[in-house]
DNA sequence: TTGTAAGCGTTATCAT
DNA sequence: ATGATAACGCTTACAA
């Protein structure tokens, strides 16, 4: 590889010159620009990162850390990502923490060793007190998360809002024994907080009551959905549409209901969320809740640079809106 | 952060004998190693990868070049390359080419400018000959590609006993007349010619003939296949099974056949190539061809770490095998 | 407007 | 077994 020492010896200039060049600094001649330029396409020169980055240049190069890329929301968001980084000149690279916190955390070490400028992190598996410190060397913004001080910038998506329409959705649809499936807790903070309360809130303003009975809490899984549609369909007083936090779920109901000959939605309308590709497959197709991956990840990366070039940004959540897609299966 | 002069003042010992120690070399005494270990661990150091970069080290980095990652087949590629690359201390970059022939190209370049150590190709944009000229900066490993000669190691997977076996099977559900669709033309070179060769094998060693009118070339959407199902359903002699090229387009035929009340397999048997979520989801459920994904990943990361540290790899394409999933739709 | 030289943090060479 | 020193390719004071 040609060096910027080649490119002077070529220019019959200086190395200083070359690299004003580079840089596109003032005080260069228009022609000794111009020879530079050419002896640096003849060359085939270009500055070599490692050089410059020990210069304590930026490295262009951001990260971004996901459970992992084949689940589509975060194969979205991290195309997203690549996408507007790359538009920018930046690199992306991946790290998949797969839930394993000590992956996470290494993978940070990035920022601390000067390969990345700059990290997304899409769903945390640490505290925030263990990550926090890495803010030190360098931007680090949230996806997602709720953080106790707002310390990095954090983009999310208006759970509650989402949640709120969707429970709309199903009360215009005539329904009024609205069940309520979740991941977490129902008490639980953050996102799932957000949620809950966009049920509580459509709820509460079409005068409607919560049967605690019809609130489930702590399903992941596709087969989590099958148990469950056989579990709500078992009752004696049972919901007439249930909305669930997952498409995972969704899908695991209504396969278990074609499974058992229950029809969706005449007998049991399901929501999901998140609008994965299962939900436009399944039959019936399922109504669920978007979840503006690809907006987050630009997002993100949009933030991340701002706080790369400027050194400053919202520290106020960023909140994206959500769609309810509405399909067959309400 | 701490370097490696800090290091070596603290253990009271000089740059050269803490590099030694850092890079696991002899001539170390004990008791210096332990020295300058803990004085490490006290600075929380770690070497600067920049620096060592500059030296001619290796960047520990490797790069993936996928059309997009929100393709199941490069996620689920692109996460084993990520996992198997992580697990030997390598990072991952992406590139998602999305087609665009300068991208790959100008990512190529992150082998000229040493900031990856190598680079995989998931998907191929430009002519070989245009890539070829990179392989002189580091190794490149290609998926599912035929090239000239065998310059570089190629992964793929058997499309031919793939295809094979999938007509196979439809002949075993006692299918005699047997369509097939492909996204390239009949004749094409490479993974679309090992699929046909598949095809013709399969169905000369059970003694059917194949009907020119039931080839369909160059088909590749999910728009594609319903039209295809209005097609093929329309002809006055028609077959019984059609073998498609991709999940997409079989999941298109399908749709469009629940539409029309063609049933299948009963009216027609349809099967589809590559596996992909959909398969599973829509109903009829698709049988359809594996493709191994994440083996490709993890061999073409293991192939590439090969090259890296011995420099020599077998240049005969690595086939894997590929399995058939029987579901409902045949 | 241009050039000289120091320095970024490592590792390799050569002494000791 | 250990250390001094040059070199990797670049940017940036500082000088001219």
């Amino acid at each position: 590889m040609a060096t910027i020492l080649d490119v002077a010896k070529r220019a019959g200039l200086s190395k200083t010159t070359v690299s004003r060049v580079i840089n596109n600094q003032d005080y260069v001649s228009e022609e000794n620009r111009a020879l530079v330029l050419q002896a640096m396409k003849e060359l085939d020169y270009h500055p070599n990162p490692a050089a410059r980055r020990l210069r304590g240049q930026l490295t262009m190069t951001i990260g971004v850390v996901v459970p992992a890329v084949t689940d589509p929301f975060f194969a979205s968001l991290t195309a997203a990502v690549e996408q507007t980084a790359y538009e920018k000149g930046y690199r992306t690279m991946i790290c998949q923490s797969s839930g394993d916190k000590e992956k996470e955390r290494l993978f940070l070490n990035l920022l601390k060793t000067k390969q990345a400028d700059g990290m997304i992190i899409a769903a945390l598996e640490n505290d925030w007190k263990d990550i926090q410190p890495f803010t030190k060397h360098g931007p680090i913004v949230l996806c997602n998360e709720d953080i106790p001080e707002p310390s990095v910038p954090v983009i999310k998506f208006d759970q509650l809002s989402g949640t709120y329409a969707g429970i709309k959705h199903l009360i215009q649809q005539g329904h009024q024994r609205i069940g309520y499936c979740t991941g977490a807790l129902f008490a639980e903070k953050g996102r799932d907080k957000d949620r809950n309360q966009g049920y509580q809130k459509a709820m509460a303003e079409a005068g409607l009551s919560i049967n605690p009975a019809w609130i489930f809490v702590d399903r992941h899984t596709t087969e989590d959905g099958k148990q469950l549609l056989t579990h709500v369909m078992s009752m004696e007083d049972r919901p007439t549409a249930v909305f669930t936090g997952s498409d995972d779920i969704a899908a695991g109901m209504i396969t278990q209901a074609n499974e058992q000959g229950v029809r969706v939605p005449e007998d049991l309308a399901i929501m999901g969320f998140g609008n994965q590709p299962i939900a436009q497959w399944i039959t019936p197709a399922l109504t669920t809740i978007q979840q503006p991956a690809d907006g987050m990840g630009q997002k993100a990366t949009q933030v991340i640079l701002e706080l790369l070039h400027n050194n400053q940004a919202e520290m106020e959540p960023y909140e994206l809106p959500s769609d309810i897609i509405v399909r067959k299966s309400t």
